[in-house]
DNA sequence: ATGACATATTCAATATGA
């Protein structure tokens, strides 16, 4: 089974890159981050074409995830009990949900696609937004983990912090900034602590997923790693191979964003053996 | 000194991104 995650950058803006890469690559599943669309805008039927059913957790053109899978989606969740909002408190005095966080199971492989709050600069409100949102998502897992010993868990996704120095390409232009702060890298750790670990770094210790559309960033190589498939123990064991696809930020109207995979000694189905979808 | 790029939305000017 193949598994991967991408931020895409719009999914209206990216369908056929996003659909092409795959078919191309073979996935049989993949975590979408900044869909930036509501439920109802999705370019749905590019996708059942290509033989992918789809779970959408979007909410208007800001932020929003997604699952396109080519095997059955069970126990499909959308946020997380305990998930902060942010905004703009309602008359009950409740801040908006964003749509940064689902969950579905394949395989009975646990699954999230992740897109942590960006925290915009340190001491803004957004930051503080940032660190909560991902310290209650790291008690949410530990209870998961608990209720569900043995089960393989991975949170994917683009967490928008870069935990080692060596994730940006010039560690003296982030001083002062967000995604490398030590509390950030702090609540990143914390994950690490409850037994999950970077399954592909550990196979590719080099290379960025990330370079701004601005400035050459791609050309001069300019990137950030912060995108990232954090795996239980027991979801670890079942990786044999890491890719990191560099070559989706090429070419025409690419994300800024690289879709990153990992290959699960999982065996699927052969095509003929799939449900067709129409 | 600032923007540079790309996406979304009340299609014009603003919000967001990292």
């Amino acid at each position: 089974m193949r598994v991967a995650t991408w931020n895409v950058n719009s999914i209206r803006a990216r369908v056929d890159r996003v659909v092409d890469w795959l078919v191309r690559e073979e996935v049989d599943v993949l975590a979408m981050q900044e869909i930036k669309c509501r439920e109802d805008q999705f370019p749905l039927l590019a996708f059942t074409e290509a033989g992918y059913d789809v779970e959408i957790h979007g909410a208007n053109q800001w932020n929003g995830v997604a699952f396109a899978s080519r095997l059955p989606m069970d126990d499909v969740t959308r946020g997380f009990e305990t998930m902060p909002g942010f905004g703009k408190p309602d008359a009950a005095g409740s801040l908006p949900l964003e749509a940064r966080a689902m969950a579905v199971t394949v395989d009975g492989v646990r699954l999230w696609s992740l897109y942590v709050p960006n925290g915009r600069e340190l001491g803004d409100p957004h930051y503080e937004y940032k660190l909560d949102w991902l310290n209650k998502l790291a008690v949410q897992t530990t209870e998961w983990l608990a209720a569900h010993p043995g089960v393989p868990l991975a949170l994917m996704g683009d967490w928008n912090i870069a935990p080692l120095d060596s994730d940006v390409w010039d560690i003296r232009v982030f001083d002062g900034s967000t995604h490398v702060s030590e509390p950030e890298r702090a609540a990143f750790a914390g994950f690490e602590a409850l037994g999950l670990r970077d399954v592909v770094r550990e196979r590719i210790p080099v290379g960025f997923t990330y370079w701004d559309y601005k400035q050459l960033r791609f050309p001069r190589n300019e990137g950030m790693r912060i995108d990232f498939i954090m795996g239980s123990e027991a979801f670890a064991e079942l990786v044999t191979d890491a890719s990191i696809h560099r070559n989706e930020r090429k070419g025409t109207a690419p994300s800024d964003h690289v879709p990153v995979l990992v290959d699960l000694d999982i065996p699927i189905p052969d095509d003929d053996d799939r449900p067709m979808i129409f």
